[in-house]
DNA sequence: TTAATAGTGTCTGTTAGACAGTATGGG
DNA sequence: CCCATACTGTCTAACAGACACTATTAA
């Protein structure tokens, strides 16, 4: 048998400031020890139940996030990838309110905003390059961007999340409208955004049943 | 390092009479020795350069078909899919031209239609469920039906193939103007569809820059 | 000519976006 | 009151689907 590489590798995503951002870590040890990468590691075969539960023990353990938003990206493969020999990555996302990353404080987590140039090693640049990709792709026509807020937000605050991703404004009547249609908005009575010398905008949550199941809609926004 | 088992699996998918079918392999080694299972094997770490390649080695050597459209589909992974302990399998979904398995003739692949019910070994069922699920997921907006067909076809070919993906007739008038918004067909000219007492209809090719990549519409059919 | 399917012009209903109005908070 | 932002009613433009009409082949 040929031996092979296994491993797992999170690009963590969150906004800030309207502009998307990567978790990412300094490398505790060889290869490219010092180096900021993102998390990751091995499968652990007598602990993990699949990838997906390695890939959140490793965020866990890495950065102290826990059960955020995850999905499946790709798998990475190849004999260069990895110096150490023929690796597999299997790569997942993780969408997260950048109040989870500053909650959990990690002093070795830093945040990279995806849009600069970035210098990874391995090929976790063209990962996250993927992850950006699929996440602006499924912003078209998905729930998905509710995962990078709270568990709580106004549809003003979910739609500037929608035209940060999407990169392009987007009409507030037909924006309300897909929101009905996908139907997976709940209100949540009598609390109302605070701030602003201005009409307080409802809040809304998730419905119990998609807080891990997206939402489509049958023609983009 | 924890010792896991490292396979590529192919979802060789074709269209048979209007219906869906998945091309299975009796097994000729244990586990599951002489059970039908999906063409799939180990990652070879030497020759091997990625596992998309080894997708393509496995599919070349046990059906005889070469280079189809082929595209990742999901990993796969747990201590309990195989019984020869912890194991990952990278599934690719294959689309082929009916034809292309006519002419491998190889004698030890069955075809079988994915709406009937299938009994397979491993995690099998499911890896063939999710190949399904996105090729007709992808169907909606998408030029990914075309590779179910051979290098040339009419439009009333490609119709009949989206409606038995989507599995409900699509409005003609509509879908030509769609396959005309997607631009990706370009007229094989002189050439007609052969055959009955009626006006025969124009022969499309993919255009060459299309022939290996996706083209997406806006807003699905 | 008829039958059968290919392909198109056009009308109509549906949907998305523009715009302007009302609603509701703070100052 | 004013201002700012939330929300909504409504008009218009764009698009999708229905339908009918023409086109082209074989018998």
């Amino acid at each position: 048998m040929d031996q092979v590489i296994c491993t797992v590798d999170v690009v963590l995503l969150t906004l800030k400031e309207q502009r998307l951002n990567v978790a990412l870590l300094k490398r505790d040890r060889e290869p490219y020890k010092g180096v900021a990468a993102l998390p990751g590691g091995f499968i652990h075969a007598e602990e993990d139940g699949d990838a997906r539960d390695a890939a959140l023990r490793v965020l866990r353990e890495k950065t102290g996030i826990d059960a955020p938003y995850l999905e499946q990206l790709a798998t990475f493969s190849g004999p260069a990838r990895d110096p150490r020999g023929w690796s597999v990555s299997i790569a997942y996302t993780a969408l997260v309110h950048d109040e989870v990353i500053e909650k959990a404080a990690h002093p070795d987590v830093k945040m990279a905003c995806v849009d600069r140039k970035l210098s990874l090693p391995f090929d976790h640049k063209a990962i996250v390059d993927t992850a950006v990709a699929r996440l602006r792709s499924k912003s078209q026509y998905s729930s998905l961007p509710c995962y990078l807020l709270g568990a709580s937000f106004t549809l003003p605050q979910l739609q500037r999340v929608y035209e940060a991703l999407l990169a392009e404004p987007i009409n507030k009547v037909s924006f309300r409208r897909k929101m009905t249609e996908m139907a997976m908005l709940e209100s949540v009575d009598g609390e109302m955004e605070a701030g602003g010398a201005h009409r307080p905008a409802q809040l809304y949550r998730l419905k119990p049943e998609y807080r891990d199941q997206l939402r489509l809609l049958e023609r983009g926004l």
